[in-house]
DNA sequence: AGCACGCCGACT
DNA sequence: GTCGGCGTGCTC
């Protein structure tokens, strides 16, 4: 009887495969990588099913090579990996791709690096060697230790000549070891000072009773070795770091293994930092930021148990550990969890699953939980913890909100920082303070148009206007890229009178910098980040005082603490309200509270000062106040009445075409088939997309809501199953994040 | 006629 | 993802 295995390639939306054992190959087991003819090529996949039965009317091809005898992917990821591929309605190839460290996906060569070692011969001859050179050489190595790299021997000025003679004559052995990539080399003392301050991550602090209360419970659910997840939510600097600190010591203590998911944020990830200044060699780290290199190591090292806590951003949720006693899930609101392209997984919820399916404790910790946690949270699914106190009595920042429409009636349209603001910020400069000034959006002009014609500056390739970069003198398009010179005429009616309005990071920096011309000033968005290291050196300069002002984008209200900093303020609150997208009340509010988190984190109580248009509005209010449950109910009131999530369970489906016609037909189909099916929900759409045309593609969009998942994923299987035609062309987003 | 390019379907 | 097949349309 034929031996066939079913196994997953990395195809994203190709379902699993079958393929016979030739006799006299060992069967591979679950989770080994093997080799298998794919169309006319040979692909790497990963054994899901060793022994699997073959499937009706498919002509069954060998599979060419066998890779590992053990697995290679632990089962308990494959099994994550094939449950993230079906919900996701990825397939198991896309998410299976996502679990393999770098070099075994695609032909991308990434390996162990190695390097030359010589050693002292373990029975060295009896006569030494001649050569002066030679001679000079062992004597070096004998002071040494015995052992050194080619590279450090060729430093001292003895060249590989040198050393074939020693290994001719048998005086020395050389050979190729596998030296690791250490991310963390050169790191110590130099970047991770300003980590330890702000009072979350001194060991010998003591707990407040607050905390001490929420890590017994934490502990005990730890020692519970069970699957169970608990929600922190906990206000700014109430010391949530200290006790998943804490919570890692002892579930390792335990024998134990622990996996901490951290956000991918562009100010280096210091929680990664963090951890390994707590936990030293034990610890493994995965993120974006590592080369290829460095990040296949950590995962061989993992791998082999080296390592008894991972820290990682979304992908890691995938790191191949065994014996997981403990998931933590930092900052578990935060939208860079979920990925945006295929397959679009969200690594808290993946977390959860994972700790489900092997038996861990689950801690998800935020100051401004999620609306899908929350709503977990009240539902049961998840216990609930709060920290409502501040470590050492700090008091939450004083907050005052300016109506920016009154300041606009008396002062003209033209002002970006209020009365208020400008005299809080002359107070920190006259006291030596600093002040984190923030406007969520970049550039200078945020639109071109035109006096005559009332046209604005568009993208060619995407529906959104340009803006205006003043700095390199070109418009920007912030979709796609796209930058030209600023036009002289307009596009449409050739009038000259072009005016710009809106505003955006760079010319607050210009208007902070005329306004207070003797202030040291920094300004961090993506513009200014996009060399390696610019972030750090601002970081730096903010620790050690050399900053009075920071102006940025929300990249500055993330990650970091500065002591220093009393003062917030934000300029336009409401950028991004307007969005025509569900969550536009809860990331306001999110960024609000997280930013004025920022202000007084020090000995000096901290004041925010919030400029916006609409002062009543609840997300702005509730951000001010500093009152996470009265946003949280105003919040699901809204997501009730209009069906959106956690209400309701949503999917978003985007379906591009040449032509805005063909977009929006070929997006009706599907919509007409979704409703055949066995959907148990409503389907809403099709509509043209918010951002109708985006690189040059059209863009029409409908979303499904039900209560059942499963059925409404069934029912849009069925859909594109039938129109096999369209796969490339369609995009499924299971609990989306933004619908824009 | 000959080929470059883009689209589409198949891939066990 | 990637290959091959096939149609369109352009050039020698």
């Amino acid at each position: 009887m034929e031996v066939c295995c079913s196994v997953a390639v990395p195809v994203p939306g190709l379902g699993l495969l079958t393929y016979r054992v030739p006799s006299g190959v060992t069967a591979p087991p679950k989770g080994a990588r093997v080799v298998v003819p794919l169309g006319g090529r040979k692909v790497t996949g990963c054994v899901v099913e060793p022994d699997s039965a073959p499937p009706a009317g498919a002509t069954l091809r060998d599979l060419v090579d066998v890779l590992d005898e053990e697995p290679f992917l632990p089962p308990a990821v494959v099994d994550l990996a094939l449950w993230a591929g079906e919900y996701y309605m990825s397939g198991p190839g896309g998410a299976l791709a996502v679990a393999m460290p770098p070099a075994s996906r695609r032909g991308r060569r990434t390996s162990f690096r190695t390097e030359r070692l010589v050693r002292l011969a373990a029975e060295p001859r009896a006569a030494p060697p001649r050569g002066a050179r030679q001679r000079a050489a062992l004597a070096l190595l004998a002071e040494r230790g015995g052992a050194l790299t080619a590279r450090a021997l060729a430093a001292a000025g003895i060249g590989g000549g040198t050393i074939r003679s020693l290994v001719d004559g048998g005086h020395v052995e050389s050979e190729d070891a596998v030296r690791e990539r250490d991310p963390f080399a050169g790191a110590e003392g130099s970047g991770e000072s300003h980590w330890a301050v702000g009072g979350e991550t001194d060991p010998a602090r003591g707990l407040t009773d607050e905390q001490a209360g929420v890590y017994a419970t934490l502990v005990q659910a730890a020692d519970a070795r069970a699957f169970r997840t608990v929600l922190i939510n906990g206000v700014t600097g109430s010391g949530k770091t200290e006790l998943y600190l804490r919570l890692a010591a002892h579930v390792m203590a335990a024998g134990r293994r622990v996996l901490v998911l951290v956000p991918e944020i562009a100010l280096t990830p210091a929680a990664a930092g963090l951890f390994h200044a707590r936990f030293g060699r034990r610890v493994a780290i995965q993120h974006s930021g590592l080369s290829d290199g460095e990040r296949h190591d950590q995962w061989h090292r993992i791998r082999r148990g080296e390592v008894n806590l991972v820290v990682g951003t979304r992908s890691a949720v995938f790191a191949p550990l065994d014996a997981l006693g403990l998931i933590v899930v930092d900052e578990e609101h935060e939208s860079s969890y979920k990925q945006e392209d295929a397959p679009r997984y969200h690594g808290r919820d993946v977390a959860v699953m994972r700790g489900r399916m092997q038996g861990a404790l689950v801690v998800l910790g935020s100051a401004t939980p999620s609306m899908e946690s929350s709503a977990n949270a009240r539902a049961g699914r998840y216990e609930e913890a709060r920290l409502r106190r501040r470590v050492l009595d700090r008091p939450m920042a004083a907050t005052r909100v300016v109506d920016m429409r009154r300041e606009y009636a008396a002062h003209g349209p033209d002002v970006t920082l209020s009365r208020p603001l400008v005299e809080a910020i002359e107070a920190r400069l006259s006291r030596g303070e600093q002040s984190l000034v923030l406007l969520n959006r970049r550039g200078f002009a945020t639109v071109i148009f035109c006096r005559e014609c009332g046209a604005t500056l568009e993208c060619p390739n995407c529906s959104v206007t340009l803006t205006f970069h003043r700095a390199v003198r070109r418009v920007r398009c912030h979709y796609c890229n796209y930058a030209t010179g600023v036009p002289a005429r307009c596009g449409k009616c050739r009038g000259v009178f072009l005016e710009q309005s809106g505003f955006g990071t760079e010319r607050l920096e210009a208007d902070v910098r005329a306004r207070f011309p003797g202030a040291r000033l920094a300004r961090v968005d993506r513009d200014t980040i996009r060399r390696r290291g610019a972030i750090a050196r601002v970081l730096r300069d903010v620790a050690a005082g050399a900053i009075d002002i920071l102006v940025g984008t929300q990249m500055i209200a993330k990650g970091h603490d500065f002591p220093a900093v009393t003062l917030v303020g934000v300029v336009l609150a409401d950028v991004g309200l307007g969005l025509a997208d569900f969550r536009a009340s809860e990331r306001t509010f999110q960024l609000l509270t997280q930013v004025v988190g920022r202000a007084g984190r020090g000995e000096i109580p901290g004041e925010a000062v919030i400029q916006t248009l609409y002062p009543d509005h609840y997300s702005i209010r509730a951000a001010a106040a500093q009152d996470y449950d009265a946003f949280f109910e105003q919040e699901m009131a809204f997501r009730a009445g209009l069906e959106y999530p956690p209400a309701v369970a949503l999917i978003n489906v985007v379906v591009t075409g040449r032509t805005a016609d063909q977009a929006m037909g070929d997006a009706a189909d599907l919509v007409a088939r979704t409703r055949r099916g066995p959907l148990r929900g409503r389907v809403i759409g099709p509509a043209p997309a918010p951002l109708s045309k985006i690189k040059g593609e059209y863009r029409a969009q409908f979303f499904i809501k039900g209560r059942e998942r499963r059925a409404m994923r069934l029912a849009l299987e069925r859909a594109v199953a039938d129109r096999p035609e369209l796969r490339r062309r369609v995009a499924i987003d299971v609990d989306p994040i933004s619908v824009l």
